[in-house]
RNA sequence: GGACCUGUGGUGCAGUUUGGAGUGCACGCCGGCCUGUCAAGCCGGAGGUCGCGGGUUCAAAUCCCGUCAGGUCCGCCA
């Protein structure tokens, strides 16, 4: 039907007789002797002459027969990648025609999202969505080669799953040949994985859909994609370096370069000096620790286990309301409050080197030896702005780690590309309400062996066997060595308040298959829409999902979810509870 | 469950603070003109439940209350 594609035409082409295929992306209409019709296909435009009139509209879906010849002296488009070309002597033949789109099929023209997703099948062929889809199939591409070539083998785990409460909740799929039981959709294929690891693939990986019915974000969809795997008779290390081959793959892909190894930083570390376990090292602005500087201080708002700090360079011009936002969203953020210092230069001292002051309504209750540490520990100069958060140690951490990502200077945009590799993660994050600790991991995380002595007497010091991969301050996915032995499993579920019954409930059939010869394993997941949406230079995966969910779980185009049929319940089984109101 | 922001012809916006006739801009659309344009140009035209409901008022896009939708975030996401 077509002999060349639009976006491929260059000099070299000319005197091509070519037959091209595409949509109406422009009619310029001269009257009865000449038009010009610009053509689009996935691959790019190009402009076709016709010598006398043509009835074409933008998004008619025609054939061009034409020839390729050089643009007039004067009249190349250096926009376009075919600018140097024309095809000459055109012949139009309308394939289909195409009502006006609810909006113009260009990537400068800005529409309300909603409009977008309805008629998503218009907003896809715009060359930026277009780009975005296929650099998602050359992330996948690289992936599956690069897991290849490790000797990974690609198997799909079911979609209906049992119910296995994990954390996460889980949409629910009514069975028909069973009234009233349900599959669920799995929220990751962790314990598929593990059981073909017991099953003696030794090396597994897919490109795994996921489904959480969790609310959504502009970084999380219900449903997602990751590059999930595992590898038996392997440790974190091996993990590591399986992880970092096929991500670097993948970014070579995309960029052409291939980043340098990726470094490595402690979980505690990360919270220290950033704030965060996923540390944005693309810039400084890290957190300093003031608590030495405050300590026994007069100062009630500071009398707290930890203080600490961060700089805003060039910050001090930020108004009084600005300042009251930014302190709201520390609020927001779990912190009782936050302390600003605009830091000037002293009036009172003249020359090149002037002593530094600070602005601040808690100025006053300082001491000339807490103003000195300040400015010192900060090492701020005149014109910038301190921020101060007083808390419990990891509070104080977070609130500030959040502040500092939110107003510091994060470039914007692709690259450049910061990965790291977070390692040494606790094994446990805080207590639910009955006093168990509750996994950060999940409950089959292998605790880190040093600290294993200390898994019944101190459970909040214990590190686990857990790592994730950081890209720019995404998390880009997560991993850990599992358990394999009996013994230590049953000493975490003991730890975590999970009796023996409640464990064969949940888990049973993979405690089971861990009888009959488990090996050593570890894996890891890496979120490909995530690590997509940052290769393409977009804050949001909507971008790189072809056909995405709204915040609140809708689909405008299909107008899903929706009221099943009448009868499809019955025949479930299932009876709608009136909602209230 | 909660906070904040947004909602005005097909698209993007201004108008809302300080109530006074659906007033305006750009793009698109329809018709006409035009032989080198490329965000073509010129002339003319059509197109509106100001998200929805209620209230205040002589009068509401504008003020108040509620509600719906979208976005960002908190909670949530082992």
């Amino acid at each position: 039907m077509r002999t060349r594609l639009c976006g491929s035409l260059r000099v070299e082409d000319v005197g091509a007789a070519v037959t091209l295929c595409g949509w109406v992306a422009k009619r310029r209409d001269h009257g009865e002797h000449l038009a010009f019709v610009d053509l689009r296909d996935h691959t790019g435009i190009v402009q076709c002459v016709v010598p006398g009139t043509v009835d074409v509209r933008s998004e008619y879906v025609i054939a061009v027969e034409g020839v390729v010849r050089p643009r007039p002296d004067g009249t190349a488009n250096a926009e376009l990648p075919t600018g140097e070309v024309e095809v000459g002597e055109c012949v139009v033949t309308v394939l289909n025609p195409a009502e006006p789109p609810p909006f113009a099929v260009a990537d400068r023209v800005e529409v309300d999202e909603v409009v977008r997703l309805k008629h998503r099948f218009v907003d896809l062929r715009r060359p930026s969505m277009q780009a975005n889809l296929r650099l998602r199939a050359t992330v996948n591409r690289a992936l599956r080669a690069a897991m290849d070539r490790q000797g990974f083998v690609e198997v799909e785990t079911p979609l209906l799953w049992a119910p296995t409460p994990e954390g996460a909740r889980e949409f629910t799929v009514p069975s028909r040949l069973s009234p009233g039981a349900c599959y669920v959709l799995p929220q990751s294929p962790q314990l598929a994985k593990q059981l073909l690891m017991v099953a003696g693939v030794d090396r597994y990986f897919q490109i795994a859909r996921c489904l959480r019915d969790e609310d959504l974000r502009a970084d999380r969809q219900f449903e997602f994609s990751q590059l999930d795997l595992e590898a038996s008779f392997a440790g974190q290390e091996d993990v590591l370096e399986f992880v970092s081959e096929a991500v670097l793959d993948a970014a070579e892909a995309v960029t052409g370069v291939r980043p340098t190894d990726i470094p490595r930083m402690t979980w505690a570390e990360a919270l220290d000096r950033y704030g965060t376990d996923k540390p944005d090292l693309r810039f400084g602005m890290e957190l300093i620790d003031l608590t030495a500087v405050f300590e026994g201080t007069g100062v009630k708002a500071f009398g707290a286990a930890s203080v600490k700090a961060i700089v805003l360079q060039d910050g001090a011009g930020l108004s009084r309301s600005r300042l009251d936002g930014i302190t709201d969203r520390a609020k927001q953020l779990g912190a009782k409050g936050l302390a600003w210092f605009r830091v000037t230069a002293d009036p009172g001292t003249g020359g090149d080197d002037p002593a530094l002051a600070l602005d601040s309504p808690l100025d006053r209750f300082l001491s000339d030896q807490e103003r000195a540490g300040l400015l010192s520990a900060t090492g701020a100069s005149a014109g910038d702005l301190v921020l101060v958060v007083a808390d419990e140690y990891r509070l104080a951490c977070t609130v500030l780690g959040q502040l500092r990502v939110e107003l510091g200077g994060r470039p914007v945009g692709e690259g450049p590309y910061r990965y790291v590799w977070v390692v040494d993660f606790p094994m446990f994050d805080g207590f639910d309400e009955a006093g168990n600790p509750v996994p950060a991991h999940h409950p089959f995380t292998m605790p880190h062996p040093e600290d294993l002595d200390r898994l019944e007497s101190d459970p909040a010091s214990v590190r686990s066997q857990a790592y994730d991969l950081v890209l720019n301050g995404w998390e880009l996915g997560s991993g850990s060595v599992r358990i394999h032995r009996a013994d230590i499993q049953s000493r975490v579920f003991s730890v975590l308040g999970i009796g023996e019954e409640e464990a064969q409930a949940r888990f049973g059939f993979l405690l089971g298959a861990f009888r009959f010869g488990a090996p050593p394993h570890a894996g890891f997941a890496v979120g490909l829409d995530r690590l997509v949406a940052i290769f393409a230079g977009e804050d949001n995966i909507r971008e790189v999902i072809a056909f995405p969910k709204t915040q609140s779980g809708a689909d405008p185009m299909t107008g899903a979810p929706k009221p099943l049929a009448p009868g499809v319940l019955a025949g479930l089984g299932l009876q709608l509870i009136p909602s209230k109101g």
